[in-house]
DNA sequence: GTCTATAGGCTGATAGAC
DNA sequence: GTCTATCAGCCTATAGAC
């Protein structure tokens, strides 16, 4: 594979050094330059028009880089799509892992990882939408996979650490994890269609990211107490005191 | 409900009527039955691959219908995607706007449209997917989205609903639109996929939808009890006792 | 209404000059 | 490593026979 599959590559173009002007005014990158160019154009159409929509010349030309050197660094267009999805969601993984690592109790530690989730938001705005994309697709990409069983591995183990800890009710840690990260995910992932729609006129107010992520969080840390009583509308078979 | 909407049949009552066999074993339709054919096959099609990845023939072979008739009932390949995206659409919006009506009390309301996404899954599984599609899309369908807009308003009307009963503490309903609709809708859209993933041993469990929801609805009405004590570890600036 | 045949456009990949 | 030129493949839409 190209590069060990652009680990690391951040959605940042720092060091595109340059080497030259051209007559057209374009400039003339490094390979690795390129690379990261083809990378970063592409996180961005892919994301917002999804893989099978985006021609490899709208990507060249968003790079301002030539259509063939696709082929040439990254093996074709679903190469191209592969090294981004890998290193975006390993990423994800290794981020969400160490934010685990570094909160004591269940709860610091679930405000950790929501925290970890708005960095990304600012990190890369892309990808939560290239993450639901991949997601709903067909076939999942197989070098993915892991990463996502990470994650899920990740929430999971939250909910089981409070839930040891008596910090939490007890729950089911794949509910959980579908409450938190799914809205989550959602919420970002839509909000640059909304951004859109905004823009068009067609939608009334912009909702706010960190307002969000504070109800959701005070929203999880009240309704999984483990004193607080059932729902008082209805009671379970099973429900506890 | 969705008749009607779905483009063009007009007078169109049910019944799949059969003509004729034909030699090669397929069946020979009428026009109606041609439409359904191509509406269910474009559905599933559309929600499992995306619109872009989706050639017409196998929609045609899908449908066992002939290609050329797509451009006949439906005006062509987005034609079809529009009808079915629409009346899915607007079908959805009805549904919840139905459960709002019929539940007296926030709460209950909050049950009522739960129920009623739970049986949208029943109803069809990939609307949902097709939804999120459709959400992250570049140019969002202009004709779905008054019908996007009343389903945000639904779920905002249940929170200032709650609100001013006094049966939820004070909260941003779009936050809690997102919390509660993000999630689920996620949860949906990714069933397919998990379900591929596990089918290849490539995943553990799959969750239990209707176990999902009641999480949720547990989480939701617990965490927004207004005489619950604000979160233990942490007090916000304008949180109420 | 249904079907066949075909036109015409666009796409991803590569050979080969630089 | 980069770029130009080119090609084969596939896709949607339609004209016209039935």
């Amino acid at each position: 594979m190209s590069r060990q599959l652009v680990a690391g590559s951040r959605s940042g173009r720092a060091g595109a050094r340059r080497h030259s002007a051209r007559p057209d005014g374009r400039e003339r990158r490094d390979p690795e330059g390129t690379r990261r160019a083809l990378l970063g154009a592409a996180t961005r159409l892919f994301a917002e028009r999804g893989f099978d929509a985006v021609p490899i010349g709208a990507v060249a030309a968003e790079a301002g880089v030539n259509k063939a050197l696709i082929s040439y660094h990254f093996g074709g267009k679903r190469g191209l799509y592969r090294a981004i999805l890998v290193s975006s969601f390993a990423e994800l993984a290794a981020d969400l892992k160490a934010a685990e690592a570094e909160g004591q109790g269940a709860a610091r530690t679930l405000r950790a990882l929501l925290a970890c989730l708005s960095r990304v938001r600012e990190r890369s705005p892309e990808f939560p939408v290239l993450f639901v994309r991949e997601v709903l697709s067909h076939g999942v990409e197989p070098a993915a996979l892991p990463h996502m069983a990470e994650i899920l591995g990740v929430t999971q183990r939250v909910a089981r650490r409070g839930m040891r800890e008596g910090a939490f009710r007890r729950v089911d840690p794949i509910a959980m994890h579908f409450a938190l990260f799914g809205s989550v995910v959602y919420f970002l992932a839509t909000e640059p269609a909304r951004a859109r729609a905004m823009a068009g006129g067609q939608l009334p107010r912009m909702p706010d990211f960190p307002q969000f992520v504070r109800y959701l969080e005070e929203l999880t840390l009240r309704g999984l107490r483990p004193d607080s009583s059932p729902s008082p509308a209805r009671r379970r078979k099973g429900a506890r005191a």
